[in-house]
DNA sequence: GCCAACGTTGGC
DNA sequence: GCCAACGTTGGC
């Protein structure tokens, strides 16, 4: 039996790669690099399947909220970044042996009826436990849960 | 293993 | 730009 579907919110800057930025790329589809979190990357590793669900979230925005659907496209492998030198996210402590960081590919799926943003969430009683808003989460990768997905969905216009 | 210092995130 | 909250680092 197929394992069940998750969802997952993921948190990116729009002036960096915004879910129009992701709905232009080719194959609608780009590799998620840059993530050090621990947690975050475990996530990534351990939990997120192909086909899970994605909230495209703008972070670091005006306003800040769910831009868009997405999905996994990918398992997770080894974020090149890390060993650049050159990069930002260069990490001389990793290795190619035993690369320290993983990302996945992230494909997006559906445009929203309408923006949601963070203000609507914090309104909506039903998402008072939704990891993301809870009080000083920095996590760029969270889990949603199912009721949480189809409620976010509702905002937005979808079905 | 503790914990202070530091760097980063992200809403405002 | 501010700053609270948090994760990581490194000295001990």
């Amino acid at each position: 039996m197929a394992t069940k579907r998750k969802y997952w919110l993921m948190k990116c800057e729009p002036d960096v790669f915004s879910f129009d930025d992701l709905w232009k790329a080719k194959k609608r589809t780009t590799f998620w690099d840059g993530v050090r979190n621990y947690t975050a990357r475990n996530f990534m590793r351990a939990d997120m399947r192909v086909g899970d669900g994605v909230l495209y979230y703008h972070s670091n925005a005006a306003p800040p909220g769910v831009a868009g659907i997405a999905e996994v496209a990918s398992e997770a492998y080894a974020d090149p970044t890390q060993f650049d030198p050159e990069d930002d996210h260069f990490d001389p402590k990793s290795s190619r042996e035993d690369p320290r960081w993983s990302g996945v590919d992230v494909r997006a799926v559906e445009k929203l009826g309408a923006f949601v943003p963070l203000e609507a969430l914090r309104a909506e009683p039903r998402l008072a436990r939704m990891a993301v808003l809870q009080r000083g989460n920095r996590l760029s990768i969270t889990p949603v849960t199912a009721a949480e997905w189809k409620v976010i969905r509702g905002l937005a216009g979808l079905k």
